[in-house]
DNA sequence: GTCTATATAATGATAGAC
DNA sequence: GTCTATCATTATATAGAC
């Protein structure tokens, strides 16, 4: 909940820019978007954009910022939060502007969403490392670090692909019915076994032998010789 | 570094310029990729890469459809390969430009990322539908169409992720190491059930109550959100 | 604080020489 | 086929007026 949202609209002009330059990036990305697409979203010359920010680099870094600290506060709630219906209902409205910059800046190369990636696997990671809240099992793996991984990149994986999971599932998954809808179809996935345990055990035992045996033959002798050939 | 190398090979120019410019959309985007750095890259001259390929928009529709052609072959054997140690070799290695630029692709908004995008939930929905090979157990769900999207959003999210992924797991994705960590760090997540049966029986009961008395008002009352009696 | 005007650089595209 | 100019447009950035 947490009103801290964009409450109204008489914001500061440097928070209107702001948001603007949030929104510009994440729909044409760090390179595609312009001072002046970003004046003219916000409602205000190029040049009081830039008397603002300085350069597109530091309003870049400003964005990051922000974005930050906005998600600072919500990436505690992620985890604890399954199974509480309050969550889906905060966790669908709060700060889409800045989800959506944090999925397109993911992308386009910023060290603070490659920040906010890292410390969102840190935390996942010492959440299962830590004691379990009952009712969650602990995850069966060897490498909670590489579990922890997995989990945010599938979380952070539906927020980047957000536009064809709209497409494909028939509802912009920013909104409520269309997160529903995916949330439902990831409990699914999450909650069935897909494979059978005897078929589990053979694709375990596949993987295993091909650790084993495969290429790992000294750590990187040659270079990257996996080159492919065109057709 | 350096790797990209169609080195000089016997390729002709045409083709190395389409793979030099495969390689600059993925690493910079289809706005931030230049006709110079193209030329650059692929060792030509600025004004052969427009001769051959007029305008930067025909450029990048002649590597969709490259990508779309290349992607074609792979698509069919992602779901089948599951379990079978030759996949995963064949999937380390093969067409690993395409897919970083596909992946690229998908979030700058190229109507090729988003047909391949589609036509894997449609390949995967349909082999849900129809009769799975045996140790394969059918998904519980009510909705295979998003559980399909979901799948095929996990899995691409792990491309388009890859730079993440990589840093944190401390290896290439794109590498053998990386790619077996990842996978066996997948599989980990997919094989164990995360939530003990009373947690998922909850959650699965708020989801609903969520569905029918939060917002939505439900602008579709009936569309088959019903009855699937949990485990 | 806000705007207009201008300088500078880079980019997509064209024309023509070899 | 391949390259070297060159143009027109657009972007970032600066300077200064109100």
């Amino acid at each position: 909940m947490t009103e801290t949202g964009p409450p109204a609209e008489d914001l500061t002009a440097r928070a209107r820019i702001r948001d603007a330059a949030l929104e510009m990036f994440a729909e044409h990305g760090m390179k595609g978007a312009t001072f002046r697409g970003i004046a003219e979203a916000a409602g205000v010359s190029v040049g009081l954009v830039q008397h603002h920010f300085g350069s597109k680099q530091e309003l870049r870094e400003a964005c990051d910022a922000y974005a930050l600290d906005t998600i600072h506060r919500l990436s505690a709630e992620k985890i604890d939060g399954i199974g509480d219906p309050g969550f889906l209902a905060r966790a669908m409205r709060i700060d889409l502007p800045v989800r959506r910059y944090l999925a397109r800046a993911l992308v386009d190369g910023s060290p603070a969403a490659a920040r906010v990636f890292d410390d969102l696997v840190d935390t996942t990671e010492t959440y299962f490392t830590a004691p379990l809240p009952p009712g969650v099992n602990a995850p069966a793996t060897t490498d909670v670090h590489g579990y922890a991984a997995a989990l945010v990149a599938i979380t952070i994986g539906m927020e980047v692909l957000h536009e064809h999971l709209s497409r494909v599932l028939g509802a912009d998954t920013f909104t409520p019915e269309g997160a529903l809808r995916l949330r439902r179809a990831l409990f699914d996935v999450f909650d069935d076994r897909l494979l059978s345990p005897e078929l589990a055990a053979r694709a375990r035992a596949a993987m295993r032998e091909y650790e084993s045996g495969g290429f790992g033959r000294t750590a990187r002798a040659g270079d990257g010789a996996p080159t492919e050939e065109g057709p």
